[in-house]
DNA sequence: TCAATATGTAAAATATATTTTACTTTTGTT
DNA sequence: AACAAAAGTAAAATATATTTTACATATTGA
């Protein structure tokens, strides 16, 4: 699974710290989930999505090892 | 999260069993998830979104307590 | 350069999703 | 009614996501 968090955030000027804080998260959930270290749950997904006014396939991609 | 999953199968006419070979997860799982027992992981929303050619957010909606 | 802010990382604990196996109930068809 | 297919359910095991605490490194601004 990958994602543009990296790119989106960029894009609204926000930290790791204030997206987590935006979707009720840790930081260190949204550090793990931007470095791809894990995939999140669909609830948290369209929570970020939300976020950055976008629709959750435009943020996450799935790959061939989904 | 509420979801249209069952709509969603009725338009194209496939039960339970036949989601779940096309998203590779059992039989339950989807059961669970159409029922709303829980929410699914984004994997397997976007996977599912896909079988139906819907966006994850068309298929999926969150609630208030998400 | 110094300090502050942001990001990366890690291990252990907890929460949640998914599988497996198995059985029950419902629905649709003949 | 009888049969088959579909859907509902449940408990235990496993996999995965998320939290917590804590520290390390990098980046930015004064």
């Amino acid at each position: 699974m990958k994602n543009n968090i990296r790119v989106e955030r960029a894009i609204l000027q926000i930290s790791q710290a204030e997206l987590a804080e935006k979707v009720q998260v840790t930081r260190q959930t949204i550090n793990a989930i931007e470095l791809g270290k894990y995939a999140p749950s669909a609830v948290l997904a369209m929570k970020i999505a939300k976020v950055f006014g976008k629709a959750v396939e435009e943020v996450f991609q799935l790959e061939e090892n989904d």
